[in-house]
DNA sequence: AATAAAATTAGAATTATTCTAAATCAAAGA
DNA sequence: TCTTTGATTTAGAATAATTCTAATTTTATT
């Protein structure tokens, strides 16, 4: 693993907002100048590649990128703003029931944030 | 609701795959041969908005879009195939858990496909 | 028919991401 | 230590998906 590899993922874990490519790259910058935007891409493919990062993918926003440990989102319809939500492993409920070899699954749930339902702005 | 509004949503509702508005296009082309890629964002956002579709998004693959009836899916981590897949709605029992008003969810499963796991690829 | 409002077109622009080729770096063996 | 080989990074072009803008057309309304 990389210099720039364990730096990403370091920036990955302390963080507790979601990052995409770009906020990483402003990020990994700070302490390395001279990085590029494609060597966080590179990266981000190969820790995503070996399982080390979750990726999270919402219409209208660029992918964001999570730690793997199992958790679900909630995302609002409105604004965009994903925050975390602890609910129970359903692996093991969904392998039983579908009696597919189940990888992972992504629980989004969609609702509309406190600031965004004081907010009236649709 | 325009013509092409109502072309839009038969030729989501009439497919069983799931499409990107580039195939809904070449569908909708068939028998409109005047339209416009544009066009079809236009009523996607448009059906979007007033909740009469649902868009997929998926790492790596262009939006899709699909049919509002509750239903989860399955995605193919290798070749990003994605299947239809009817589990118990969740909705009321993840409104409790949570105590928030939830509009909808989205539970994409991973897992790689008969296809994929013969065809030892990767 | 005249006006207003909405939808569509055409094409440029933007955003996110990937690709390519050259340059640099790192590890391993002579 | 020098050299080779392979991996990583850089720089920047290329691509893909989507959005935007402005002009035009269509539709509905007076």
């Amino acid at each position: 693993m990389t210099e720039n590899a364990k730096r990403i993922l370091k920036i990955i874990h302390a963080s507790s907002e979601h990052l995409s490519a770009e906020q990483i790259f402003l990020r990994l910058k700070e302490d390395n100048q001279g990085v590029v935007l494609a060597t966080v891409y590179n990266n981000l493919a190969s820790l995503y590649k070996q399982g080390l990062v979750r990726k999270i993918s919402a219409e209208g926003y660029p992918d964001r990128y999570d730690n793997i440990r199992q958790h679900d989102h909630l995302i609002c319809k409105n604004c965009g703003k994903l925050s975390d939500i602890q609910l129970e492993d359903l692996t093991e409920k969904l392998r039983e029931q579908t009696g597919i070899p189940i990888l992972s699954y992504d629980l989004k749930i969609h609702y509309i944030c406190e600031d965004c339902r004081n907010t009236q702005s649709s």
